[in-house]
DNA sequence: TTGGTAGTTCCATACTACGGAACCTTGTTC
DNA sequence: GAACAAGGTTCCGTAGTATGGAACTACCAA
């Protein structure tokens, strides 16, 4: 009886060309995605290739500096990674990133929408947005910084994790902006159980807005984004829909960065079957 | 007369069975290392494989989310970048990284050796030590933030870019603390002719160091590494050999972080040539 | 010493990645 | 608006690179 030497495979593995790109590309997505470094072992497992190849795959991106492995001999992401997360580039990269998302929110809502991430001093800080259909509506918002407290996208943080509420004041910005840490506190929880933040004048007389938290891998809350209007459109009978199509976009973008997807390149899920 | 179907090249490519990894790895490493989208034809010229190679490789890349297309066609770090620079992992991994420049260091001078990083609002903080071999010697100071102007890691961060100095009053920590932003400018412009900074009890009394410049891919500076003690063993006679040492292992790290580095990978290098 | 675990190297094999050419798409020039 | 150019993708037969099993090394524990 003869042994094959390729164990032929029941699923049709990439008939893309490129078998050993996509293998190496998911052992680095494995590598990168967790928060503790792996070991060779788990990554054999979760990649179900043969110790050689692993072995193999593995030099070559230690070799370009895509991995590192630390004295244990456990696999952490590697300079490349490093250099690029202090270079601050991941920003740009956010708003390109979710602008088609934003762009889709704006589409079905018509309002004005933003994308906001959490900033020192307790402050969040609009960094991508895409103008109302209506000739009332948001100005340009991009670069402005609101306390979190009184902002749709602030409060959405806050509830998720994203952020931090400061200590000291909280700052009245009109006669609806809650001030009391303890009523902020019930929000918050209402928030978590609804999954969007709602502020109706906290901010600004006559300012609407909802928002919804966008998560990256493993869970980790990075931004937000909103819906705003003026209040003439934003009734409490249109806010859930609003919601509901902000709290879509929110979770497409969260897909896109990875969170909860459960399979994301193309072989090796079928193996598992 | 016949083509060869591959051309026969004159380097030897890598004799690791991973030539198809170790270009896409070169390619994913073009694309993560520039600032701005990089254009297909770019990748081609930069990498010098065929039109077909490259769009193959660029596309398995794509699919795995490790770059991304713009509208225009441009290559930018995918998902899998962003979503891990936006988890702050990248800094326990940079001190991971960092590590045995740092024990080195310390090894060379016998003194205490600190990785610091700006933090918001004037601050610089210590993320990464390694002990002096003395008993005289720093405490523990990681996790420690002090001012920038005040402090050999805040100068050279704020020489070469790394930090800005806040506006507002400058703390007079001890009587050799340098408050006067007309002598605090100058002394910047000898930083940055030295390579590195000194700080002579001007922290706090008895306490001396040297700092030099980290940097990144593309000459951002992402932190500082100092060297300090005590006044009685950093005198001024040995303070220039102590900022030398200081300097190589700031740029041993640079250089592991990818700044100025030649070719990171095997292959192709020598195509140049 | 023996056994076990973790990982690397070797090797013949055969399948995957190769590059040239054809092809497609988009934008530009007369 | 036809012709051209530039940028990029798909196709294809081929060859040489990646493959996985086995042998091997290194380290640790009993």
């Amino acid at each position: 009886m003869e042994l094959p030497k390729y164990r032929k495979k029941a699923a049709v593995t990439s008939p893309t060309g490129t078998q050993a790109v996509d293998r190496a590309a998911q052992l680095l997505i494995e590598v990168a995605r967790h928060r503790d470094p792996v070991t060779f072992t788990e990554l054999i497992t979760a990649s179900g290739l043969a110790k050689s190849t692993t072995s193999r795959l593995l030099a070559a991106l230690e070799r370009n500096g895509l991995v590192r492995r630390d004295l244990t001999g456990r696999f952490s992401p590697g300079e490349v990674f490093v250099s690029y997360a202090w270079r601050g580039g991941a920003e740009a990269d956010l708003v390109s990133v979710a602008q088609p998302v934003l762009a889709a929110l704006g589409e079905e809502t018509g309002e004005t929408v933003n994308l906001g991430v959490a900033r020192d001093g307790g402050l969040v800080e609009q960094i991508a947005q895409v103008d109302s259909k209506y000739l009332i509506g948001g100005t340009n918002w991009v670069g402005l910084r609101v306390p979190l407290h009184c902002a749709a996208l602030g409060k959405a943080l806050i509830a998720f994790g994203g952020a931090e509420l400061p200590g000291g004041h909280l700052e009245q910005r009109t006669d609806r902006t809650v001030t009391s840490r303890a009523a902020l506190a019930d929000e918050l929880t209402a928030v978590r159980e609804r999954g969007y933040a709602v502020t109706v004048e906290e901010l600004e007389p006559g300012l609407v807005a909802v928002a919804a938290p966008v998560f990256a891998d493993g869970g980790i809350v990075i931004g937000a984004l909103s819906v705003s209007g003026p209040a003439s459109r934003l009734t409490t009978a249109v806010i859930p829909a609003a919601a509901s199509n902000c709290m879509a976009a929110a979770r497409s973008l969260s897909v896109l960065l990875g969170h909860d997807q459960p399979a994301r390149g193309v072989q090796h899920a079928a193996l598992a079957s």
